[in-house]
DNA sequence: CTTGGAATGTCAACAAGGCTGACGTATTCT
DNA sequence: AGAATACGTCAGCCTTGTTGACATTCCAAG
């Protein structure tokens, strides 16, 4: 694949040409749908789209948290966002309580019906990600992990690692 | 759901625990925006989406490739193409011509307008993507690949492949 | 040669889910 | 008291997916 030189950077760098960068982004292309894909058939039967997907995700992810919050998450205006949540708190999915501290706030939660659906969701996304996983052999996977979040912008990034360390219940 | 073993993985399986699993569900989530935020830019000014993005990535990549052969690569109706082909042909950003042999069949190619767009979009994703790379090395982006083309269902990883190899004028 | 079916592509209409803008209400901060 | 914040909602627009209907072209069977 690679002329392979002495040290640490000397590699040549044939793996920044174009064609290879080229490469890079279809794959990203391609392997996205297929990280959509499971959880996209599931959600077609019950007139649920990808924003819905999302949504539960992030709650189900950090229970109690804001709407403001999740609309920076997710990086979408609260207009759209709150479509998407009024549908699933009428449908009993989640749920919204008044916030103690400062009354303004709205906090999200997951009801037991929507606890389910994610669990189905996250298990269907699971199951491919576990496959690829296991395929590709856990030195790939860092490196996936590592070129995945180079790619971030800034303040992505800053919302992914807040992600990261966070306990749930 | 750990339990080491010890043949040739040795290192434990910690990588597929569904902690890890979804973290990478996650960066993927994130890096997604960040593959797709440059182009999406240039995209604004000018009344174009995503959609005729990737119909421009394709034509340039497979210069004279049919209608059908697009729709086949982007996954969409052929009716959903044809809306985003018509307005680039308006725009004199993408011909079409009647095939020779088969006259049903319409050949897609780039104008010169269509190849200075599709240039200025590639070349902002190959910026990020290059610094992506350059940051996490040569190692890590085999990896980042390997997990990738693993994502992939069969059909899409037989697009990929037969993308790969094809040179083009 | 003709005719029917399959393949290719176009037009029309609809829905999901982004967006902006404007506004109302409750609450908190200064 | 007045400004700022958090949230919800209405209205309207755009992109991009969908299905349905239809025209053209090709090909194969009769």
């Amino acid at each position: 694949m690679a002329d392979d030189q002495s040290p640490q950077g000397g590699q040549g760098l044939l793996f920044l040409t174009d064609e290879q960068l080229r490469k890079g982004i279809e794959a990203m292309f391609f392997a996205y749908r297929g990280f959509t894909a499971d959880p996209d058939r599931i959600l077609a039967d019950k007139d649920y789209g990808r924003a819905h997907h999302r949504a539960i995700h992030f709650i189900n992810r950090s229970p109690g948290t804001t709407v403001n919050n999740l609309l920076a998450i997710l990086g979408v205006t609260k207009q759209s966002l709150n479509r998407v949540l009024r549908s699933l708190m009428q449908d009993g999915l989640v749920q919204s309580k008044v916030g103690r501290e400062d009354k303004r706030e709205r906090h999200l939660f997951l009801t037991d019906a929507g606890a389910v659906l994610e669990r189905a969701l996250s298990d269907a996304q699971r199951d491919r990600m576990r496959m690829a996983y296991r395929k590709a052999g856990p030195v790939a996977v860092a490196g996936f992990r590592q070129v995945l979040e180079a790619m971030m912008d800034e303040d992505m990034r800053r919302q992914y690692e807040a992600l990261r360390d966070r306990r749930q219940g």
